[in-house]
DNA sequence: GCAGCCTGTCACCAGCTTGTAACATTTGCT
DNA sequence: AGCAAATGTTACAAGCTGGTGACAGGCTGC
């Protein structure tokens, strides 16, 4: 599997553990941003937005649960994924953090192989379609990063929509979705918008694919939904 | 992300955590179904069979073991898997719990890796055909996430019908089904369908299979029913 | 403010699925 | 062999599903 460099934030107000859990970020191939406090880690998420977020549960001032709740109240960095950092196996931290939408937790203290491991599967169960990577599949080429696509070299214009519904087909290919699914992972959660609209749009998306022959990507399972195959 | 969509009925009281659990359900696929309280979980299995129940131990009115129980004492809805959130690891809930035939339990607070983990286990053990996994067997492959099969390498088509009859079979290969049996399975028990629909389905299924000379994997057994067996 | 794109819905159509009935065949038994 | 029950097979009408074009409202950039 292709290697996940990550850029990820800390935050954590002893300095000890922050500089060892960043060495062993960065030995992994992460990129760390550190934080002593919740408030400065506030300013450093309004820059730039990290991959992944590690969160001791204690902080002086604004807390973690606090923290990860302001995450979680703001549309833009909702869907950062976080990992929990509790002092103790304590219960009543655990349930909280639960609560407050933390992705997993890590109980200190904890091995660098663990923690690797677990930022690894957050990683890759939270969104493959969130990276930046180049997809290259069946003859399509779809970059995140400059927003544009080419079928066998061909320049293929797609609205917003047509767009990331292609990125998360090629990103979670041969796997058949259906269209609730598709709403859910392509739309969002939250969104009111009828079952039938992604047909629509599935049509759009072929029909851009027309001139380049390659339509039949995408292809319907009656009962079921779409799928992606470049077989 | 585990992909074979489970309608999940969740019983718990305290919102927070429903809605925690929902969120979690919906992004791992399945489909969750609320209930506050085990008087309204029981409406919501009059009307619909959910594939696995999610059950608070704590409950206002009706406690979960008593509709644990009373889950366990209608055929209906005796074979259907319960898995128990209990609040604290107590000893005594855990035995108690056992006793009223629940199948699994998680203490609180969980993660939600955890969480689905354990629903995958308990669905593979109770209804395989409810996972996602790829079922290989008499040299036929069914792969539930991408929706195809394949007979010693060749694609065979199925229509949806089919599709779920052959996985039922195939994850309970060697033993006899009754016409009944499959139409509470594979139809779904709401239904009402004459039993000889049965013996067309399997014919259609006999007839895609035959290509491949697949076909006498499915057979009759006078007086009972049919059975998969690639003996 | 305006023109032009995006989007979500609908209505309509073609084709596929499905349940049933009718008819044919097989099986088990006497 | 002859009979009755069980199963196989075929045909078909009704219903459902997905494809498609049109359209109105909303948003964006000018």
């Amino acid at each position: 599997m292709s290697f996940m460099a990550a850029t990820i934030l800390i935050v954590e107000d002893e300095p000890a553990i922050q500089e060892l859990i960043a060495y062993n970020l960065k030995q992994a191939g992460h990129q760390p941003l550190r934080a002593d406090s919740a408030e400065q880690a506030l300013h450093l998420v309004a820059n730039a937005l990290p991959d992944l977020v590690l969160l001791d549960w204690m902080l002086p001032g604004l807390s973690g649960v606090e923290f990860a709740k302001r995450l979680r109240a703001d549309k833009r960095t909702r869907s950062i994924p976080i990992i929990m950092l509790t002092a103790r196996s304590d219960e009543q931290d655990k349930l909280q953090g639960l609560e407050c939408g933390a992705d997993d937790y890590i109980t200190k203290p904890f091995s660098p192989r663990e923690l690797n491991a677990r930022i690894k599967a957050v990683l890759r169960r939270r969104a493959p379609e969130m990276t930046d990577d180049t997809v290259l599949l069946g003859g399509l080429k779809l970059d995140p990063a400059t927003h544009r696509v080419t079928g066998n070299g061909t320049p293929i214009e797609l609205g917003p929509t047509e767009f990331r519904l292609l990125h998360f087909m090629m990103t979670h290919a041969e796997r058949v979705h259906s269209r609730t699914q598709l709403l859910d992972q392509v739309w969002g959660d939250h969104v009111f918008v009828e079952e039938r609209t992604v047909d629509v749009h599935i049509r759009r998306l072929r029909k851009a694919l027309e001139p380049t022959e390659l339509d039949g990507l995408v292809q319907t399972v009656r009962g079921t939904g779409y799928r992606f195959s470049p077989g």
